[in-house]
DNA sequence: TATATTTAGTTGTCAAAGCAATTATTTAAG
DNA sequence: CTTAAATAATTGCTTTGACAACTAAATATA
């Protein structure tokens, strides 16, 4: 463990969690990437959206956010239609599929996410939360 | 802003700082990855290496390792030869080119990182560690 | 010693991140 | 009103991450 940065621990941490997300979503024999789970969990909270909002929601690039929609089309998950009052927008919507995958989803991600938090409190919390968004707005911008 | 699980913060957190790091090595027409200087300032500090050594150490998995190595090989920076005691394992070795080009880009490095911290002193750090070892410990085996 | 198990490294596949370039459409400016 | 600039989405390219399957070599076991 010698002596990482800021930056290293952090991502080392992110991957981490990523990856054992991943695995626990496959053994509960789900057949979808965190990344598609990020997308439809967003789209279960916030209601039907544009793809531009999508990208801001989930901090993801344009093109990421395409292709992730693609492969969410193809598991009849999502459903995309074009909007009437800007024909350069696609609307996407959680199909009933969807929807019903992230409500048979979300209480197991629930208790993973708060396994993952064993022996750290609110305090913690708040002080993740303060030292990341310091960070990250250190580098925004500037 | 509204309201990010820890995993989400953390990984939109790294991400942002690795991109942000991509941008300053590019600004400063240095022609590698965030990752490939991850893996020569690990040779840089500690010396010539195996690969699993170099897997171990930046927390990448064995293929990515081989990748990321073929890569600095093309561009001279790093020497692979094989070991004489086992003949499986590759010793790889900073090129006097690799070195160079670390003690160039180190110091910019360095001021990267002090900027991404303002604001944040020692005791945060300390914070950010025992947070980010202990979610990475919760997750790791169980 | 012969066989089985680990270990080191490689290759292939798919998903995702970041970037540049492109198309189509909308909005702003002249 | 026409042209220029901005916006939404897509496509292509390169790198990385995770996983599975594989080869070759070393170590352990019978």
């Amino acid at each position: 463990m010698e002596h990482l940065t800021y930056g290293y621990l952090i991502e080392k941490t992110g991957r981490k969690i990523k990856q054992e997300l991943q695995k626990e979503i496959n053994r509960l024999n789900f057949d979808i990437t965190v990344d598609q789970w990020v997308l439809l969990f967003e789209l279960y909270q916030y209601g039907s959206m544009v793809q531009v909002e999508l990208a801001e929601r989930t901090f993801k690039d344009a093109p990421t956010i395409t292709r992730i929609i693609e492969l969410l089309l193809q598991k009849h998950l999502i459903l995309k239609h074009a909007s009437k009052d800007d024909r350069r927008k696609f609307i996407i919507d959680l199909s009933d599929a969807g929807r019903a995958l992230v409500e048979q989803m979300h209480p197991h991600i629930e208790v993973f996410r708060k396994q993952g938090w064993r022996g750290l409190s609110l305090e913690d919390w708040a002080h993740l939360q303060r030292i990341c968004n310091i960070v990250f707005h250190n580098f925004d911008h500037d």
